[in-house]
DNA sequence: CACACTTACGATATTCGTAAGGATT
DNA sequence: AATCCTTACGAATATCGTAAGTGTG
């Protein structure tokens, strides 16, 4: 039994004619009766009653057709959803990217993917670079969004572009004619920045004990928007990823390069290694390649 | 896509081995790789993740997994479904009888089938003779046991055996020493019967009126087993199929044969001469054909 | 280097269409 | 006689197994 046989079945029980039901199928009426003959066999007994003129269903074809209708509908949906699925006609993607990136650049990733594949569901994941890392390591999700985790042998990664920090400074403050500013003269103001578990705050730290610097915290907040409206409000400066000078600049502040040292670091797409990714994360790979190529260039 | 290759799929999934998959499959480990390559570009993308030495389903493959597994399930019960009608392990028949048969002969009949396909249900419908004949010719049961409905095309009658009439008398009456009696003798007593619709109420006006003999009838009944405790309660004679001999007499009244005229009848299968029997019909018709051999010799 | 999947290839089986056959209206 | 299904047969296709190839641990 095959479905090719089923199909015969259920498509020669419509039409109650093999001449007819040959012709939708696309075969020969010879072809169909032996078709039908196999089946007929495999099972061991009739599932037609023909008389050269009439054609009926015997009790056990009664007792199959519904069946075989139902089977045939399951069968073709699940064709259908792959099909689909491979199409990228259907489906989800879920991404998780560090907040920096996932409200500022991402979003025009997204607008792209969108407009090529209307019909796949996007998640958004903005959740602190470490978990980004670890929610792709763990398979909860295909794409990550982050710095670079280094050599890892579970995952991949494929650099979008390098992050540096840019300093951000209320709009009247006496340094914004300034092109760039170095982390000694910026530590003199009062220091705005984000709360631990965050990468930039972790960066950040690192950073200026290498370099034999103090950091004191004036102010820290958990989400990059209230940094820039504390700054922008003049209770002090910080540094942010260069990801969010526009949104800094949008709250009314003022970005400058921050040098002696520059931090820079690559930021891309976290992938699993082992795994295969399913069509719609290629696709989305690929636009988000294309979609930052221009930015890469410019490094920013 | 076809079912060979949900099949190889499925099993790959649960056992994540081509190698473990082919052995279950009972396929070379090369022919199932072929097989999935096949399936995958049917569908236009990759199922199963592979690098020689891990296996592991790509999100896609995901998705088809539970779908398949389903399928496959729905597909091989209907398979099993239909092989054991065929075989006779499953499945019901319907048979009508009318009641004479059905309160007589018929359950020796069943007991037999039973012994030999204990798993098909058995429903019998005792009707009106006429009511057995409709039904089959409607199509709402396979087999019906009545009088031989006549050159019908629709139908088709393999007669059992030849019915007559007999008479039935109270223990005390003064003709039991007779062997037989004619209507004349008869009809002098009071005359119990059965009601209207009833084919034998039918017969014994057709007959009657033929030969120029009245009918009076003193008392009429639905059911044979009411008017044989009639006739055994000493309230008249009747006359009823010889059928029924055996439960007349287990009621206490003296049966013999009724003569000039002597109506005898053909009783026998009705079954519909266009559409297939269906198995279990086959098998029932075959049994009751055996059963009832015997009887058919010695013309009861 | 050993194990597991893939590719290559020849043999076998299956499927298909054309042509001829048979039965029913 | 016309129509519709079945059987017969040769061609095309698909499937299968063996053997050689490739890559990973």
């Amino acid at each position: 039994m095959n479905v090719k046989q089923i199909r015969a079945f259920t498509t020669i029980a419509r039409t109650l004619s093999f001449a007819e039901a040959a012709n939708i199928l696309h075969l020969s009426q010879p072809t169909l009766s032996l078709t039908i003959k196999n089946l007929e066999e495999s099972l061991g007994g009739r599932l037609l009653s023909r008389t050269t003129r009439t054609i009926s269903l015997t009790p056990e074809g009664e007792a199959l057709l519904p069946i075989t209708k139902q089977l045939l509908a399951q069968w073709d949906n699940a064709e259908e959803e792959i099909h689909q699925r491979f199409s990228l006609k259907k489906g989800k993607i879920a991404i998780a990217a560090m907040p920096s990136f996932a409200a500022s650049l991402l979003p025009e990733g997204l607008v792209n993917y969108h407009k090529k594949y209307p019909k796949i569901k996007i998640e958004v994941h903005d959740v602190l670079a470490d978990s980004v890392v670890d929610m792709v390591r763990q398979g909860r999700l295909e794409i990550g969004i982050s710095f670079d985790p280094g050599n890892n042998e579970d995952l991949n990664f494929k650099p979008l572009f390098k992050d540096r920090f840019i300093a951000v400074l209320p709009a009247k403050h006496p340094l914004t004619d300034l092109h760039e500013i170095t982390w000694k003269d910026l530590l003199i103001n009062d220091f705005i920045t984000l709360q631990r578990p965050s990468s930039v705050r972790q960066m950040i730290e690192e950073t200026l004990e290498l370099n034999g610097l103090a950091l004191s915290v004036a102010y820290d907040a958990h989400q990059l928007a209230t940094v820039g409206r504390m700054v922008a409000t003049g209770l002090g400066v910080a540094v942010v990823p260069a990801l969010c000078e526009q949104q800094m600049r949008e709250q009314g502040a003022y970005c400058l390069p921050v040098i002696e040292p520059m931090i820079e670091r690559d930021i891309g797409i976290i992938t699993r290694s082992r795994t295969q990714l399913s069509s719609a994360a290629m696709a989305m790979i690929d636009v988000l390649i294309r979609t930052f190529e221009q930015k890469r260039m410019k490094n920013l």
